[in-house]
DNA sequence: TAATTAAAATGACTGTCAGTCAGAAAGTGA
DNA sequence: TCACTTTCTGACTGACAGTCATTTTAATTA
């Protein structure tokens, strides 16, 4: 009967009324200093019932966490949905910008990052939805970058002796470093390497495509890409 | 007089005899759950003592961090020490080579790293000599980096087009993925993408240095590195 | 060696907070 | 209205980080 569904509905709200007054308070005290009352009270709940929703405050953590998951994880998407009038090798392009952009524009999220993958108990994400489908988000996200490099490798713009799998694995991981760093640089926190030196993400992140390009690039694509790369762009969308 | 001096090393020792303890515990049950009044036990001191000597219990989580940081330098500090008979192509395959052993042997300490990194408390961090050293280290590390592009122009193993100092930010902080990717597999918390693809980790750095060797090497040199990158030693020393 | 002072160590105590649970309130269906 | 289920509550508990008045130990002086 709809009774049932509407019930699931409202359950599914208040989920969600709960994950926000959780953003809210997470996001601007941080983590530890956020008390479990609080957010009770800015989701006009009683404590008690947080814990119907959510088995302890790491698993409310991870929700938010699973949330900036799904929405980086949709704007990779969108890199694929447009016409496909792009090469494989501006796609790896692409994708990198919408990474850089997405820590750029939710620092927040990414710190929820940081802490799911600092997590070092096992028991604490083995039996987490919210953590499975974090994992589920990085299996497509390895799949976006294949995708792309097969694109280039048929239409000659990435060199083929790579096996496409391995070379994603690498490109993904060494794309999170670089965003990691421009991270820690943007919230200040530590990290003033960058400041020292007088260097920009931007130049830093382009620096990291030449790097890339040059390194997955054809011979023939080579050229294009090596002049290219001078000017980047990465607010493009 | 000699009074003092004797003092101040047997207070060195006390701190160390602390540092000790809670590496053994924390190491062994992970920083949440390890508890300060236990880590007292294990140095056979009383609470307040450890009070004494660390401000609060991330400090001293720091201090541990900074000695996994301190390590990791004399690490990458061996890689130029010996006799100066690399190219500075080969320099930079060495200290990532260094880097990926550092976080096989060493994955507490690395464990350690990304909690100090996922802080992004500033006050915790603003005021800890530990962390400033962590930084210290940090610059340490890049200018490493900088020296093995600079010998590779020099001796033309390196495309002299880059700015070796954006370069060696680039290359550090995508080696930081490549190196956190392969410690979350290690551990095997979470992360269990490689195994599913059926990729080691070795595999994945061989990969990474092929890339990241084609995209910096002088043509000249690029032929040569891509020949040696099929049979890689990562347990180079 | 005893008295005096300074430094180091102690552990009982406090405040805070995550997580619990017995019972109240609201909702459902007859 | 009644019986029953689901949802919610908030006072309570236990655990633990951090404190501080007191004790112990060491150094210095007479």
């Amino acid at each position: 009967m709809g009774t049932e569904d509407r019930k699931a509905r409202e359950k599914e709200r208040r989920r969600n009324q709960i994950i926000d007054a959780a953003e809210r308070i997470i996001f601007s005290k941080g983590l530890e200093q956020a008390t479990m009352d609080e957010i009770a009270e800015e989701a006009e709940l009683s404590k008690g019932t947080l814990y119907l929703y959510f088995k302890n405050k790491t698993e409310l953590y991870l929700a938010i966490t699973q949330r900036g998951s799904d929405l980086l994880n949709s704007q990779f998407a969108k890199v694929f949905a447009g016409g496909h009038d792009h090469t494989g090798l501006e796609l790896i392009r692409l994708l990198g910008e919408t990474y850089l952009n997405f820590v750029r524009e939710n620092p927040n999220y990414y710190n929820a990052f940081m802490y799911y993958e600092s997590l070092s108990d096992v028991n604490e994400l083995k039996d987490s939805k919210h953590a499975e489908q974090c994992e589920e988000n990085r299996r497509e996200a390895l799949n976006f970058m294949i995708r792309a490099l097969q694109i280039g490798m048929q239409d000659g713009t990435v060199n083929d002796s790579y096996d496409p799998k391995e070379l994603a694995v690498v490109i993904l991981s060494s794309t999170r470093g670089i965003t990691a760093m421009s991270h820690m640089h943007g919230t200040g926190y530590h990290f003033e390497m960058l400041d020292e030196m007088e260097l920009s993400v931007d130049t830093l992140f382009g620096n990291f495509l030449k790097l890339v390009g040059t390194g997955i690039a054809s011979e023939d694509a080579r050229k294009r890409w090596m002049t290219d790369s001078q000017n980047i762009e990465t607010n493009g969308k």
